[in-house]
DNA sequence: TTGTACGCGTTATCAG
DNA sequence: CTGATAACGCGTACAA
């Protein structure tokens, strides 16, 4: 005869009081019984599920996370989500996630050191059971780490992927920014490019760095000139790498240490006249689909952003697992190379 | 005194009980002190302020939204998030929400109907105040959306856009699919063009219905014949548009109706010798970046994602606010156009 | 001015 | 087998 009472209750969450007081139990008996305990008869059980499945009882996250003390969730602050790169590996960190039963809690930082320090500040307080952080480009350039290390202090698990900061002594899971742009230019010496110039729009970030400085070793090692063109926060790069592309004619070779410059530095050459990849040559740095847009004229060094975001999370779920362990070592996801080098 | 005691506890998270015992006043003072309640003396304020600034106290926030019965956070179901145009929007989105003070929590449904449907039973637990989702592939093709009528049953303030379904009543934010694509297409016969072919890879969506009614529709209107080439979920789409393009070498223009198969042609045309645009010209769909990968070489309908992402987000916070008014506008966001037609 | 008591929704412990 | 009680952390009406 609760028929009216349900019908005016349905639509807003019903909660285990009401399903208590409608079956003139008490509240303990109605979660036990939902949770199948073996406390509970069998056939109250039974009375007690029906009119849960009528009224569509789902219990509320929110307490229960309260009173488990932990949200099942993982905070993710990403610099942006419009690059490539980071849309992969979030794509990456949700599926592997959810695989373990976890929510992801995204917020972008736009690059900017007070947003990520807010978002940090707003997320630590029981929303989140661990982080995922790449860092702003701001917080990388004036070295500020203070919110990091607030993390920390508060013994919440943390994980840095890509953009790290070495100050801060945490799990850290990046590529092989060095080595994979040492060997890239390399090949290109080796077919014979002489006048090998480095685009950038990211020089000051430390994968930036240290992908410039893998080129620089390179071409030092055969004795060749370092050429950067630092494109850095330039809203127009269309116009400065045609410029520096009629400035520098005997260009045979770019390599390009972001998902951008590259594929421009390629449609510009063409325009210019110039064969590829007869008199010269694009390696760029890129992601799953980069190779259908620039079919296959470019070479790309491809960041595998899912496996980066799998890692992450398997680093992350450890920590959040045995709690004493702050374990802070950094794993190394190797690129890929697609697209053969021609020779 | 409390000086030893303080260095253990600061780690971990400090609470108001924790606060009061220090003190030696009651729980309730602390809260009051913290919240500037004109009941709180100034130098009981001033205490307390100091200890919890010491003890780097930060208020419980499963702990507020229990109370207050709101999570200030929006929970976002996007398909997938490669995508530029989702990432866009996802970034529309989590900047105006950020402004307005609500986290966003984003789960891929990764097309799949069940994924939707699980995040939405997760999520629907007191997680979030609303839902902004763009319907998986899976949900509109079966046309099952038994989980959205769950969200409206349980009076959840739900807006979708881009990918949204007919049969579920909220508010909808969408581009003006059917009119860009009709007026992209007329352009190219203007321009005389007589052999347009429309390449899609999602034409089992309800906006790659709507968009392919504008080619189809443009055409008829014109007397010409309809080709269209439906890559949808083919691996290789480069070889697939290859194939056509040498068996259909009349072929003088494409319209893509998605972000990556008009790049993808403009490339394999200008492989197979085509000048673009005196003898082949091409109409994408794009995103902001896209301009800079093609290089102006073709025209591309413009989504505004951000735009969009702003828009739902306005429209869910509305409903958020009068609770009652379940308002079930559509908004359209227009496309602009990018890179001229050339005459 | 401060403290007490209760509620948010859930679960766990301990009596009955 | 069932129910009362306490607890998670916070806020607030009410009492002292």
């Amino acid at each position: 005869m609760y028929l009216a009472y349900t019908l005016f209750l349905y639509p807003i969450m019903t909660t285990l009081k009401e399903l208590a007081t409608l079956l003139n139990v008490s509240v303990s008996t109605v979660s036990k019984a939902l949770n199948d305990s073996p406390e509970i008869g069998e056939d109250t059980k039974a009375r007690v599920k029906k009119l849960a499945k009528e009224l569509n009882y789902q219990p509320n996250r929110l307490a229960q996370q309260l009173k488990s003390n932990a949200s099942k969730t993982i905070g993710v602050i990403v610099p942006n989500i419009v690059n490539p790169f980071f849309a992969e590996a979030l794509h990456g960190i949700e599926n592997y996630a959810s695989k373990h039963q976890y929510d992801i809690i995204i917020t972008l930082s736009n690059e900017s050191f007070d947003k990520e320090a807010r978002a940090i500040n707003m997320l630590a307080r029981g929303s989140v059971d661990g982080f995922i952080i790449a860092v702003a480009r701001e917080s990388q350039i004036t070295k500020n780490s203070s919110h990091f290390q607030s993390i920390l202090t508060n013994q919440i698990p943390l994980v840095m992927f890509d953009r790290v900061m070495e100050n801060v002594n945490c799990a850290k899971v990046v590529v092989d920014d060095y080595q994979s742009v040492y060997k890239a230019t390399t090949q290109l010496i080796d077919n014979g490019r002489k006048h090998v110039v480095l685009f950038s729009n990211i020089a000051d970030l430390s994968v930036g760095k240290l992908r410039s400085k893998g080129y620089q070793e390179a071409m030092e090692a055969h004795h060749l000139n370092v050429a950067i063109l630092d494109l850095n926060q330039e809203p127009d790069i269309d116009t400065h790498i045609k410029n520096y592309l009629q400035q520098h004619p005997e260009t045979d070779a770019v390599v390009s240490i972001d998902h951008l410059t590259g594929i421009v530095a390629l449609n510009i050459a063409q325009m210019l006249g110039k064969k590829v990849p007869q008199d010269f040559e694009v390696v760029g740095f890129g992601f799953t689909e980069t190779q259908l847009l620039v079919n296959s004229q470019i070479a790309v060094i491809r960041q595998k952003g899912e496996d980066i975001g799998h890692k992450t999370v398997e680093l992350l779920l450890e920590q959040i697992a045995n709690k004493s362990n702050v374990a802070s070592e950094t794993v190394v996801i190797p690129n890929d190379f697609k697209g053969a080098f021609t020779g």
